[in-house]
DNA sequence: AATATCTATTGATATAAATCATTGAAAAAG
DNA sequence: CTTTTTCAATGATTTATATCAATAGATATT
């Protein structure tokens, strides 16, 4: 999740992920107009905040290129992740209703965000009216999404969840990648710790389960993976193997 | 959850759900057009099934009264509860996109569900613009509840999990209860258990723990509870008290 | 009303994960 | 290039939960 392999433009009528994108419900020679309704382009270092749990919003955040973390802020102050996402993905379309954001959200690496008022995107579906069916597909997978990977996590053991977690980030990566069986983890092995809800220290007896079992293989500086054996990995995940 | 203390009627324009349904986006005038596409006031009785994982589905599921769980079925057979669902809950809006269910359902209690057509209700909203508010605001709803109550609940202890879960049922059922500290569970305790991620003797366990700690009270039949001291309850909620 | 069946609770023990402490390796700073 | 800092991995111990086993309480059946 390095740097984007595709070529992001200024307009969405020349933007690569168009087809992912909520604009793909609209004919191409009527792209300009959704263009004029967004503020795109938006650069961010690694580590910049995106926005704060709690701050009021009009717009929705589409990632086009790079990666970032969202995370709830207790009373107490601890962080709870509760998101990773990348290229391609929409990270606020909870707010929308209340018209604040529920969690917080900052970028795991350099990122290119654009921005989408859902005013002005309400305004352009009678000119559209596509972009409602495609607006209820993207939030029905998005809650199918937010549902059963999160539960699923949320009842297995160490290895289990991390093994899940591999497969659900290599799954969504080879979509951009060369090589199929490789995998990058943008975030830090604490982060992953928070999100699977595990001590680091459990996470990273996990990570050496994976490894010396020949499921996964390390390179350079522990963020860059290869899968070995994706049968032995599923198995792990489903929690057959222990 | 027993039985509802609200009156159900056949018609959209005559349900005393109208003000939390979808159709409160429409004129009460044209709230006719509505009652057109609805199967409505399907009866089924306790433990029965409404859909399956997999099935194809052209509708979403309004409860109009009882309740109804849903839970996903593993290759392997295991099965994991991943919702509970009252009056006015919708409940397959996550099957919109692939029209499929995602997971299978079946009620916890005598319910009647009204049934809506989605290819139906998307020509519905031609005729009332707002239609489509009303559906994105539902769905930014439920992605909001999905993602932050499931998430919390997953890197909780056992008594944590459990206050936290009564304090939302409680919560929810408030509003249509006379004693606002009273709660019904409609669900059994395996079933609890599951949808914790918890074994059933541990949350015998949590539930003995807050019941000698004084935050609720137990009546008959072990499924009527009262919550005795709120602000306890919450402190074991949030992991404070232990 | 008495028996059988199911469900919830309680107790004893085993186990996975958390915690505390240390080491090692990589990245950042001097 | 060395020192400092940060992050990941490993080891020893504690703790919370799972598991196994038994009991008690409800519900259903006869």
């Amino acid at each position: 999740m390095s740097g984007p392999n595709i070529a992001i433009k200024n307009h969405c009528d020349e933007c690569a992920l168009a087809g992912l994108c909520f604009p793909s419900s609209i004919p191409k020679e009527s792209l300009f107009r959704v263009t004029q309704i967004i503020t795109s382009n938006l650069s961010f270092n690694k580590d910049e905040l995106l926005y704060r749990q709690g701050e009021n919003t009009q717009h929705i955040h589409v990632i086009k290129s790079g990666s970032v973390k969202t995370y709830i802020t207790n009373p107490d102050g601890a962080e709870y992740i509760n998101g990773f996402y990348m290229t391609g993905d929409i990270i606020n379309m909870e707010s929308v209703a209340a018209g604040i954001h529920m969690n917080s959200a900052s970028t795991l690496d350099h990122s290119i965000i654009c921005k989408v008022s859902f005013m002005k995107l309400t305004a352009l579906k009678d000119e559209f009216p596509m972009l409602t069916n495609m607006a209820i597909r993207v939030y029905s997978q998005a809650l199918a999404l937010s549902q059963d990977l999160l539960k699923c996590i949320s009842k297995k053991s160490a290895s289990a969840k991390l093994a899940t977690l591999l497969l659900i980030l290599n799954n969504r990566q080879s979509l951009q990648n060369l090589d199929p069986s490789r995998l990058h983890l943008c975030m830090s092995r604490q982060d992953i710790a928070n999100y699977l809800g595990l001590a680091t220290e459990t996470l990273s007896r996990a990570f050496t389960r994976l490894t010396d079992s020949g499921c996964i293989i390390k390179h350079n500086r522990h963020s860059d993976l290869s899968i070995h054996d994706r049968e032995l990995l599923q198995r792990y995940a489903s929690d057959i193997e222990n």
